[in-house]
DNA sequence: GCCTTCATGTAATGAGTTACATGATTCT
DNA sequence: AGAATCATGTAACTCATTACATGAAGGC
């Protein structure tokens, strides 16, 4: 079965959360600054219909009156889909290219709690560590010869992974404290 | 004229620096962490197609002899298209949603250098002052309603803004030193 | 002669963007 | 009655991804 698009796992968390229709969803995407999707009418709907095509999510009984409203909730099938997306190993990849994914799967490995959240953030910390590693060696092999504006903005993307690496300590911190009360 | 892919504007500033084949610019998106762009040749063949029937880039003559290579080098028009492409002032979209494309414009502005580099990064520091003002209000009103896992995948975003303001504040100092040399 | 690398391409597929279309409902 | 909002959808377009195809040049 191919992946799925970003999105669709992200409206299919969504849907743990509460069932709700297409129209929420969008709303939900406009008003908060976690995630920045699309609200566009033209990527949720199509979302929408490829979960339900896949029966990872499926409609739930629509009002007979008042505004037609089509609201879903995860199927059986989608909460076994969603909960192995969620339980994956952060790789470098993940670290690389895709932090903004990583950081959806923790919004909502929140809800979930418990030990997956630690062993997700050591995952995510040790992939940092060796990619920082990696970003140093190359500075120390090319950054004499870079153009200003080249090493400024190289030094701007290791400013970020450091930034990250520090909040991932702290996050770490937080959630052992968390546990514990 | 609909505005080009990002992809289309890094291997037009490539050719900015030297004319080269594609073969020649897949190899540096392999090879450099810099920006992580496809090394894909389904991409960037296209894109190359698309530059070229813009007149954006133009073959220079292709070897007698020898390896089947297509040399690409800016026109004119590709060159007064790509100065206009760097000399957009940052937005906070740019800021939000696209850093690594403001990251992409600084490394290719440090070509240029000069006085532009300064204008481009006061820019970049004042939007991303004013959204880092946003993400502060946002957390005063949200924070204690979010679940944790929530919570933290916004701090990581907030670390990471914070991270690259200290940065931009640094780089400005950094350019002005260059610049009195 | 054979394998590797050079070098360019195409095809199928999936997905997002913008813009438009369409109605129903609620507010004033 | 008219406007705004609710709510869902479609169409045209652009683009990237993966995988496959092709052939020539050079090293051994």
């Amino acid at each position: 079965m191919t992946p799925d698009s970003t999105l669709a796992y992200a409206l299919l968390g969504l849907l743990h959360g509460a069932p709700q229709a297409g129209y929420d969803l969008r709303k939900t995407f406009a008003s908060t600054p976690l995630a920045h999707f699309s609200d566009s009418p033209g990527a949720i709907y199509p979302a929408l219909r490829r979960l339900a095509r896949r029966r990872w999510v499926a409609a739930v009984a629509a009002p007979r009156s008042g505004r037609r409203r089509k609201v879903f909730a995860p199927t059986d099938l989608g909460r076994r889909a969603f909960a192995q997306w969620l339980g994956q190993a952060p790789t470098r990849d993940d670290v690389v290219r895709a932090w903004d994914v990583l950081m959806l799967r923790l919004a909502f490995l929140g809800a979930v709690g418990g030990p997956r959240l630690t062993v997700f953030l050591r995952g995510v910390e040790s992939e940092l560590r060796a990619y920082l590693g990696e970003l140093e060696a190359y500075r120390a092999g090319h950054a004499a010869k870079m153009p200003l504006g080249a090493r400024l903005a190289f030094d701007s993307g290791v400013e970020g992974y450091r930034a990250q690496a520090r909040w991932v300590a702290r996050a770490l911190d937080r959630t052992r404290r968390e546990r514990r009360k």
